[in-house]
DNA sequence: CTGTTAGCGCCTTCAA
DNA sequence: TTGAAGGCGCTAACAG
């Protein structure tokens, strides 16, 4: 690997000019100019990021931790973020926590060797100790909350508007006249999944429908545990709910399962509506009615207030709250 | 952000010291590695990567390149090879092309830049220059190429064994009767779609079925493009394909949307075998019969022997090729 | 076993 | 406009 050294010494002159054309930080002279430059090229140099770093204290490097990236709602994000990120020259490291809160420490710590300049971070979907997030922020290492947002943290942060989200879709399936709605959470750790459910009972209270707490049922992420769930309480006929509401798309297919399961179809046995676009969703037959979250506008406008606090831009004094629309998509698994 | 500077005051030694007792390189004696103890842990000390990088020409840190991480299949990838990396110490930046040979190329600048040791490339669907790739190699970065494996270099790769999966799939549908077989292929320029397109004849000829070059479709990896098409040969019932067979798992989704404006259904009215799960093929009514690739396997042997490379433990003079075969899954879309 | 020190490659004053 | 030189934080000799 060529050092500048090398470029300067083949180009016939000082190291300093060299840097110079380089970052265009000062005026170069023509003839000069196009010597570094030709040097460059015989050389195939390519400037060393890490003594540069080490020299202005800059990675221009972001890191963004999500709990798994092959769940289709996080690389939305993490392009949105790199989008945001490239345009204004910085590059990114992803990682997954796998939703284990000691993976998150490790990976929140690597990350802080690495010296990446602020941090976009979907919390583990374990308990996340207050104090991962605070020492970031301590070390005045920016940081923004994706999706799941903290509690009793004051952390910039964006997400859906869960409440109106799910107060939606439950909304909607009343209107379709479904009476028994069941609704599916994930881990109530999380306060998108609690503010979700929340959505459920208001819209269920909107309509004067009493909220039966036989019909909440709490999930894990583990599909199999979803559908194992859905299977003993649909699968007797006697009481059984009319429709499923689902608080994410994660787990919507541990519910499909479990109605399959149950040899129950939609929407001609019951009703679904869930969070989250499930890949193909107008494909499936029947197709399933979605409230789609903008994941790429999160991950974007994440990555913009991140990079606005790291380069000083964003003065706001407290943190920054973004809470984005979500769109209903009404399909077929809805219709009665 | 303290230094080994700061932590080497505190507890009262040189930082000399500091650094054996951090790299555990040289024997400490117990006082005195305590109090170096505590005083990283008063201070929050994080060792400073980029410096300790510039020291030692290691960054511990691997670059991997794919079109696009928002399609199932390559997180997967990812995975595999953060998984490989994560067991042997290092980190890995990933980056999407969007298959475009320039993008490509700033990446791979970039790539060096940062100084990874090592890239794990999926290459872009657009032409890549084999120089991109020798450039790389040029200059002692080990690079394994995934998936995709481009013509006329010599590069260690990983894929499936695409000739014998794609046969597999379509001898199936053989098997199950179909006889008039349409293939819905990716952009001929990537050899594993031309090598696909070869196990498609060849499973013709060994069932002694004519190759009819009317029912070879090259498609782009455009939904919409692909839908197209499919719709174009598809709407006219005369002579019409009895079965599609297509290679890779995002143009499926496009032949299944030409499927359904054509009010075409599988199996039904035709049959069905794709490459690569639909994320929740079996939740898709009818399900979809698939050849499943070990995405997440092939990302761990490309990272495993990426790291061979970097730690010199591969001595093998040639390329190393690994080839994994393919499953196929069957289900109700080749049943007729 | 512990401390001292010379760079790693680069940027950035500062002087010429 | 150009060149010389210090130092970012760390590791790895080397000396004590």
């Amino acid at each position: 690997m060529p050092s500048i050294k090398k470029v300067a010494e083949i180009a016939g002159v000082s190291v300093g000019t060299v840097s110079h054309v380089i970052t265009g930080s000062v005026n170069v002279s023509e003839p000069l100019r196009l010597k570094v430059q030709a040097a460059i090229r015989e050389l195939n140099y390519h400037p060393n990021h890490v003594a540069r770093s080490l020299k202005t204290s800059r990675t221009r490097t972001l890191g963004i931790i999500v709990p798994d990236m092959t769940i289709s709602f996080f690389p939305q994000i993490i392009r949105g973020a790199e989008t945001a990120a490239r345009k204004r020259g910085y590059s990114i490291i992803a990682a997954n926590s796998d939703d284990d809160g000691e993976r998150q420490k490790e990976l929140l710590s690597l990350m802080r060797s690495q010296c990446v300049e602020g941090i976009l971070l979907v919390i583990a979907a374990a308990p996340t100790p207050q104090s991962q997030i605070t020492r970031i922020m301590d070390a005045d290492i920016p940081m923004v909350c994706l999706d799941r947002i903290p509690d009793r943290v004051s952390v910039d942060s964006v997400s859906v508007e869960d409440v109106d989200a799910a107060q939606m879709g439950v909304s909607h399936l009343i209107e379709r006249g479904f009476r028994r709605i069941a609704i599916v959470t994930g881990p109530m750790s999380l306060r998108n999944e609690r503010r979700r459910a929340q959505g459920y009972r208001q819209a269920l209270e909107a309509a004067g429908i009493a909220v039966d707490e036989s019909l909440i049922w709490h999930g894990t992420l583990h599909l199999d545990e979803v559908a194992a769930l859905c299977r003993e309480r649909l699968c007797n006929p006697k009481g059984r709910a009319d429709a499923v509401f689902c608080t994410n798309g994660h787990n919507a297919l541990g519910v499909l399962r479990g109605f399959r399961d149950c040899g129950l179809e939609t929407p001609r046995d019951i009703g679904f509506v869930t969070f989250d676009e499930l890949t193909v969703d107008d494909l499936f037959t029947p197709s399933i009615t979605t409230i789609v979250q903008p994941a790429y506008e999160i991950g974007c406008r994440a990555g913009e207030i991140l990079l606005d606090r790291i380069e000083g831009v964003a003065t706001q004094e407290g943190s920054i709250t973004v809470r984005l629309p979500a769109t209903l998509k009404v399909r077929a698994s809805s219709q009665r």
